[in-house]
DNA sequence: TACACGTGGTC
DNA sequence: TGACCAAGTGT
């Protein structure tokens, strides 16, 4: 692939590219940082304004460093992936005690929660390196210019095509495109600056490019939370840190597991996580469990930071208390 | 390498 | 409506 196909697609994305909240800030290594964390398999729409309200409430990695973990954990409420909350905390921790951000790719690697591509993306677009970040975007538009249906194929092939001193814009060129008109299902290749160079528009068969990963079943399991009211209060408790929404707000409740719940619920709330469905059953019950929790106010519940799992569950109870027939 | 790890949007 | 998918990382 020439020098050509890359400069049309730089032109392209300077024509088009969206006012994205941390492009503004794309030298500035904590917004690069923080936009590439909350990215990791979240959608723009998503991010876009939980971004804006992080760098409200912590507007420097100094700030995010001396921030509570369960104002930040709460922050993150809803986003999924929370261990990428907890290493959002380490890493910030870790930067102020150093004082500011390494500026390498292979330095910023050894930070907690940045892999192989976060380090790549900040170290391109904060730092100018001559890094090469492969995201999914990355991977799927490469794999098509080339005609490459290995996904273990693409870096060789990205890192050949990643115009030198050009690999923060070019990246981030490549992920639009990804993003806007080389999408998994029906590409718009009509539209694409770079169908005269594509090796998978000119087969006629974008959509093989690269090859789809094989699929595994989702099992399905059962399990309980209880519902315990005081007033206008229910009880809630913090979960273990590590694991399954480690460290996250939760109502209480035993493992979940394969057997269905033989209990007579309030509300039974279906979520589907990545690996697995749960029918999370909520079980009235009069006294908290022993063990650490708190009382948390119905009126304010927002404030409580719940994973959407436990928000909907609570929603779902809620619902049903006020119209017990309609239970389901 | 393969699996654990969330959630919301799309078709 | 269920499958697919998203600016991946840690173990």
């Amino acid at each position: 692939m020439d020098a050509t196909a890359a400069a049309k697609l730089l032109d392209h994305y300077q024509a088009t590219a969206r006012d994205l909240p941390w492009r503004r800030g794309e030298r500035d290594p904590y917004r690069t940082w923080l936009s590439e964390v909350m990215l990791q398999q979240t959608t723009v729409a998503t991010v876009t304004p939980r971004f804006r309200r992080f760098l409200e409430r912590w507007p420097t990695v100094e700030a995010l460093a001396a921030a509570k973990d369960e104002d930040i954990l709460g922050e993150w409420a809803g986003l999924g992936y929370y261990a990428r909350a907890r290493n959002l905390i380490a890493c910030a921790r870790a930067v102020a005690e150093r004082g500011s951000f390494p500026e390498t790719e292979s330095e910023l690697r050894k930070l907690p929660g940045l892999g192989a591509y976060t380090a790549a993306a900040v170290a391109a677009i904060a730092f100018g390196e001559d890094a090469v970040p492969v995201d999914t975007n990355v991977e799927r538009v490469v794999a098509r210019v080339f005609g490459l249906a290995n996904r273990a194929d693409v870096p060789a092939a990205a890192k050949a095509w990643f115009p030198t001193g050009r690999h923060g814009d070019f990246a981030q060129a490549l992920m639009d495109l990804g993003a806007s008109l080389c999408r998994p299902k029906k590409p718009e290749c009509g539209r694409c600056p770079l169908e005269a160079d594509c090796r998978a528009a000119a087969l006629g068969k974008p959509e093989a490019f690269p090859a789809p990963k094989v699929k595994k079943e989702r099992p399905h399991r059962h399990g309980v939370a209880w519902w315990i009211r005081r007033g206008d209060e229910v009880w809630l408790v913090r979960r273990p840190a590590e694991g399954l929404l480690g460290g996250m707000a939760a109502l209480p409740g035993g493992e979940w597991d394969e057997a269905p719940a033989m209990v007579n619920a309030l509300a039974i709330h279906r979520h589907g996580f990545t690996h697995f469905t749960l029918d999370l059953h909520v079980v009235p019950r009069v006294e908290p469990p022993p063990g650490e929790g708190w009382w948390q106010p119905l009126g304010e519940l927002d404030r409580a930071g719940l994973p959407t799992l436990y928000r909907r569950a609570v929603e779902a109870a809620l619902k049903s208390e006020r119209e017990p027939r309609l239970a389901d």
